[in-house]
DNA sequence: CTTAATTTTTAGACAAAACTAAAAATTTGT
DNA sequence: ACAAATTTTTAGTTTTGTCTAAAAATTAAG
């Protein structure tokens, strides 16, 4: 297997989690950053190799064996990316980049070990599940924000609306993913909070409340 | 910079500190396992990044701006084998392969928090000194165990044959790293040793007291 | 339902890194 | 010194993964 399958593979794994149908060879195209024709030649090897099924036109699925292969990229990504933050110092937006790399490293014992030595964690620095060694993967419960009541926690796990503009009023509040929030107090009269998110407290409206995904730890 | 191009890089180091002279392509091919053919073009691309000088018919020797790749990647493998055996149970033997993959993440804070997490230790599990970040490496007084005389003293600091088997062998016997060693008397007939290790006393051929390197204390 | 727009595939090329087979240069033996 | 042995280099292919340009299939629009 290599690097460039593998990346293939984590990112059709990733967009048929999203859309449960077979995904269009111009999405992975898309996620891959490369041509369609591109796309199209690697979907072939990765049929021929029985780790996707494709009909041309049709998209394509992972078959078991390649959806099992592709969770143990994530688990590898996530395993380190835990390492890097918890052990390195690493920042939650310096990790990715790095456990690109690390994810590819070959050794049973090594991943086996890793996991170990961080205790086994559940989920990774951004709040998403690590799968376990059997390829599981740990529902995680996401709810948005407004759910929470007063005293609850949870870390940020995504967000709804994309938009520029509302990603760059989460920038300006300093949320980011990963993000610790605890519900301060709840206004009844407009759904509107007041949070803390790691050190800082604000106040955000229940518009914004509703876009922002949390899984809770209390 | 490529991941074959480094392995190339590292091998034409380690030959060139073997024998100060220029190193021969069939030399390099030999410890790529590869073949002269292959060497020849490596040699070639690279000498046109100026990582090597380059004289058809008369070896090779790396540049300062080749070295100094040489010498990170070095810094790099030897910082992972000793996170491998300090942090997560690995054993003499098993960290090299690892240790191979390990040493091609590009990142320059990685290796600096990692140099930091380990304490910026001087040598790795082999005994062999960990450059540091400027690429100075430090020259480690090591004699092999043979050179000993009745009633020396030392402390194990590497090995020289660094198979499997030798390792194994040795763990067999329970010498590792860091161990006592006192030579208890030294048979002129055949050159074997009865040393204590630390508690154990022990009798070792001649040929394995010559791949034993230890640090003279007395 | 036929044309237009879009998506996907094919065909042909290229770069990296390897190989085989053979030619050329160098070194060695007598 | 000159043939033989060895080392090194060329030349031509192969594989992986990419690209561009163009053809083919599918979907959408009037």
């Amino acid at each position: 297997m290599t690097l460039s399958e593998e990346n293939y593979l984590k990112a059709i794994f990733n967009l048929e989690e999203q859309t449960h149908k077979g995904v269009p060879t111009n999405a992975i195209a898309e996620m891959m950053e490369t041509k369609a024709s591109s796309a199209t030649d690697m979907v072939k090897r990765l049929s021929e190799k029985d780790l996707l099924k494709y009909k041309p036109y049709q998209g394509t699925r992972l078959t078991p064996k390649g959806k099992s292969h592709a969770v143990k990229v994530i688990r590898k990504h996530r395993l380190w990316e835990t390492f890097l933050v918890e052990n390195l110092d690493f920042t939650w937006d310096e990790v990715h980049e790095v456990a690109e790399q690390l994810e590819h490293i070959q050794s049973d014992k090594l991943i086996h070990q890793l996991d170990k030595f961080l205790g086994y964690p559940k989920t990774d620095p951004h709040g998403d599940p690590i799968p376990d060694e059997e390829g599981n993967i740990a529902k995680i419960e996401k709810k948005v924000l407004a759910e929470l009541q007063q005293e609850d926690e949870g870390v940020c796990v995504g967000v709804d609306d994309s938009s520029s503009a509302f990603l760059k009023y989460l920038d300006k509040l300093d949320i980011s993913l990963g993000n610790k929030i605890k519900v301060i107090e709840k206004e009844a009269f407009d759904n509107s909070m007041v949070i803390q998110v790691e050190e800082n407290t604000i106040s955000i409206s229940s518009l914004a409340s509703k876009n922002i995904y949390v899984r809770k730890t209390s």
